[in-house]
DNA sequence: CTGTTAGCGCTTTCAT
DNA sequence: ATGAAAGCGCTAACAG
């Protein structure tokens, strides 16, 4: 019924490896011979058997992508970042036929949900695949018992052969990292803001336990105790990476201290919930209070005030990661390499009220 | 080197074909030898090859979905609706070993920048994974060129045993169909600011040829039809669905009339660069100039002011498509349903100012 | 309930 | 430059 590699070569008088070199580009077949191959694919209508072909070859052309929320735009730019630069490549041209769809990777994108069980369970599912390449985002959790699993897992897939990349994401052994300067971006922001007189500032994290929420946190910190600000437990809340969980945080920030004038948000999205909470508040920003957040996604210079935040080059990062796992570029020295981002300073931050 | 089935079975001291039954769970075992079975999987850590078992079976664990943008949240938050109901299933609770990595499908998710051509290559790409279902979301090119080979195309795959399932797009033979009512909820939407007292009436198209972007049109000019209102094509300029294209159109459409009272939009995103040419303007929301946009994406309710807009049940409709496409629920009579939107009037509308 | 036997369709030495 | 042949690791009849 369906068609094969068999019925391309019978019909194209040639034998089943010829037909199986022609469509692979790897091998060296007379100019004529091809032509003819070609001819037969196109006129049988052949497409090649996936599955078939990574069990011969022992590896596909898949690569995974982990994403802790697809829905969420800091994920969707990486992705499709990573994505654009997993196909075309060196085999791009001409190379592999079956369906004019040349030598182009697939990429399988896991939505974590920034559960670490669906994390392991994805890449299970991506080693039985035999994929390619794997490429991590998001930061990480740092449960213990996970973290020993997690590099379990992937010292493993790296000894099958797996090329793994992880974006945005603390260095683990086995994988090239491009790490995100979450610290040194969450410092900024707030060295900005006590620039501006800001004494009393409230903060709200991302969920408990991710690598992305700690540094961001640290960096805020680091700024406070450089001003010799104390650090007071009641002005961090801890929430989601969420609009709803900024929205709720700002309204618990000011319940503990109606006198906060400035909020810095775990990240964009967030960021958005408290300036809405503010507003419905009945205050302005950033007249009688401030408010920055993190990422600097493509909604944020359309907030109202536009948002004071710290750009990360998702895109960039994404489109190198992606690269890296196609051997396409070098890993940087010693396989780590610190992204950093940069301070967008925008209408929702001004100086203090006074009072 | 690598743990195969062979291997699993010797030490379990049972037949191959004993461990597939126990790694599937479609086949009576005893709970004693599964047991074995099981505890022989653990000890030599196996992970099943998914390209063998894909060949031996003829078919594969992969669903393929189809998007136009994956940093656009309209497709990430269908794309993680659809996902997040593949997983899971009638295989889900134990079965399947290989990793605890029980019955999971795993989303392939293809990024088509709203390219025709690359469209079609990722079906092919899919058609050769052998994928068991592939979802089609967003609106399609209405070139006829790139219908006629996208459903020869459809209809093949269809033929091969892969279910498809469309998400917010015009039906098409072979296929199930949820489809957006883009004309229903343009024309409410018109209506709605027709309603206020608007006659000057300002459209930002998305991308032409394009199902949504002609439907969504077609429905302003119903309801400017309805009410007697010309139907002046200079106050329709043609864009892409960002925010940028949304930027430009508003100013080019202040340009051609400077007494426009309403600007629609033909997204959400659209709707935010609109709004922020409008403020640059020197012009008030809605006091001038109302806006409006479509989706309901989650950022819209956060604009200032809260953008009116057509919500669009966009993960009910994907969770749905999902749930479709691993036939867990039954198809809609006829292959087709209609999903309606809701009108959501919100404070970027208003009456129109005096003048 | 379990084992035996054939392949699934492709890639890849090894010849020629 | 091309062909022949031997699997890759698994599933699915078919027996028993």
């Amino acid at each position: 019924m369906t068609v094969t590699l068999a019925d391309v070569a019978a019909r194209a008088q040639v034998s089943p490896a010829t037909v199986s070199r022609v469509l692979n580009g790897n091998y060296p077949v007379a100019a004529s011979t091809r032509e003819r191959v070609l001819r037969a694919v196109d006129e049988l209508d052949y497409v090649l058997n996936g599955p078939a072909s990574a069990l011969a070859a022992a590896t596909s052309d898949l690569v995974g992508i982990l994403v802790n929320d697809i829905a969420d735009p800091f994920f969707g730019i990486m992705a499709g970042a990573i994505q654009s630069e997993i196909g075309g490549g060196p085999w791009t041209s001409e190379a592999r036929g079956g369906g004019r769809a040349g030598g182009e990777r697939l990429a399988v994108v896991c939505n974590t949900g920034g559960s670490p069980e669906r994390e392991l369970t994805y890449l299970t599912l991506l080693q039985r695949q035999r994929a390619a390449a794997v490429v991590l985002t998001g930061g990480a959790v740092e449960t213990p018992a996970h973290q020993d699993a997690l590099a379990e897992k992937l010292g493993k897939m790296a000894a099958a052969g797996t090329r793994l990349v992880l974006c945005g994401r603390p260095p683990v052994p086995d994988a090239v990292a491009l790490t995100f300067d979450n610290r040194g971006g969450g410092q900024q922001l707030t060295e900005h803001l006590i620039g501006l007189g800001h004494r009393r500032l409230g903060y709200i994290t991302g969920p408990q336990e991710r690598t992305t929420t700690r540094h961001r946190l640290e960096g805020h910190r680091a700024a406070l105790a450089a001003a010799g600000i104390e650090d007071d437990p009641r002005r961090v809340v801890h929430g989601r990476y969420d609009r709803r969980s900024g929205y709720e945080a700002t309204l618990e920030l000011l319940r503990r201290e109606p006198q906060l004038t400035a909020v810095v948000a775990a990240n964009d999205t967030v960021a958005l919930g408290a300036c809405a909470a503010l507003r419905d508040a009945g205050l302005r920003i950033p007249d009688d209070v401030s408010v920055a957040g993190f990422d600097d996604l493509p909604f944020s210079v359309d907030a109202v005030p536009a948002l004071t935040t710290v750009r990360l080059p998702l895109s960039e990062a994404g489109a190198r990661a992606g690269r890296i796992a196609m051997g396409r570029e070098e890993p940087p020295p010693g396989g780590i390499a610190t992204v950093r981002g940069e301070l967008m300073v925008r209408g929702s931050t001004g100086g203090p009220r006074k009072g």
